[in-house]
DNA sequence: TGGGAATATATGGGCGTCAATGGGTATATG
DNA sequence: CATATACCCATTGACGCCCATATATTCCCA
């Protein structure tokens, strides 16, 4: 599995250490397990994290736009500047830093949730009130989620 | 990480000298980090940086612009003239020469934020107050900002 | 197929190393 | 000679690496 999928809740060691789950750093590429992106979601008060591949690709991304515009300054700011990488130990730990944790209000343990090409982190009570929110969002579109569901390809 | 990302907030020392971010100084080519670059932001008050290799792509992107141009002397003029190579030493720190200080109104501590390919220092407040700026034009445009973060490939 | 062993995961904690910072002194440069 | 700056050493706190344990999972074999 090449996705970050399910969900899980673990705690935080007193040295602000927390795990990732096994099967999230069996997403990150074999070459390079023992590094991690963390930035801010922008819609939501969670943190989102992934592999590092994917930080290249945005930089490639941002590269491309005129050098001397503003939009060129803001994007490289608002995302070069709030990203921050972290070392995964050998154990699968990690520290996360303390603005992050302070956005998302994670204090003692952290709700892990796989959103396919990243993750996010919650606190936990506010994560999982967000799930039911956002399932009951879907199903007041009914259909939409069915298409979702069932459509190949 | 090959890339300055994320943001430090460092001390000046009574000598004027501040420490380059650990993870700034890995970004530079092991051969040489003992020697980078400076610059005055043509955009806003802050100072950019970057090791001595990315000088080349600076001058690509100048002389992708119109030869002919009033944009092209303009840049031409305002970043090369205004380069200054300066040395870290081997505790990782250097001096931030005057005049650059002055522009950027530096005191006391220098605040170091990830662009990429290069980054850039502020004086703390001014820097927070940018981010806060940029991040609020983008998501003006909330659809950009997201795709930059989301798009796959 | 049941039970026990080997393995993996989440978690706790000790300790050495490194990063940021401060300061003394030699050296250079004008 | 005077000022600036490079090199050396020291301190503190944070972080990485290592070892240990408990629980869960898988595997294997009788």
């Amino acid at each position: 599995m090449d996705l970050f999928v399910s969900k899980y809740i673990n705690k935080i060691d007193k040295k602000g250490r927390v795990s990732l789950p096994s099967s999230f750093r069996n997403v990150l590429p074999k070459a390079n397990r023992t590094e991690i992106i963390l930035y801010k979601s922008i819609k939501t008060p969670s943190i989102e994290g992934c592999g590092v591949g994917r930080l290249k690709e945005i930089a490639k991304r941002i590269n491309n736009l005129d050098f001397f515009s503003e939009d060129y300054d803001d994007f490289s700011t608002s995302i070069f500047s709030e990203i921050v990488t972290t070392n995964v130990d050998k154990e699968g730990r990690f520290l996360i830093p303390e603005e992050l944790k302070l956005y998302a209000g994670i204090k003692t343990e952290a709700a892990f949730f796989g959103q396919g090409h990243f993750f996010q982190m919650w606190e936990p009570k506010q994560g999982l009130k967000n799930t039911e929110d956002s399932r009951r969002r879907l199903l007041k579109e009914k259909k939409s989620l069915r298409m979702m569901l069932t459509q190949q390809k």
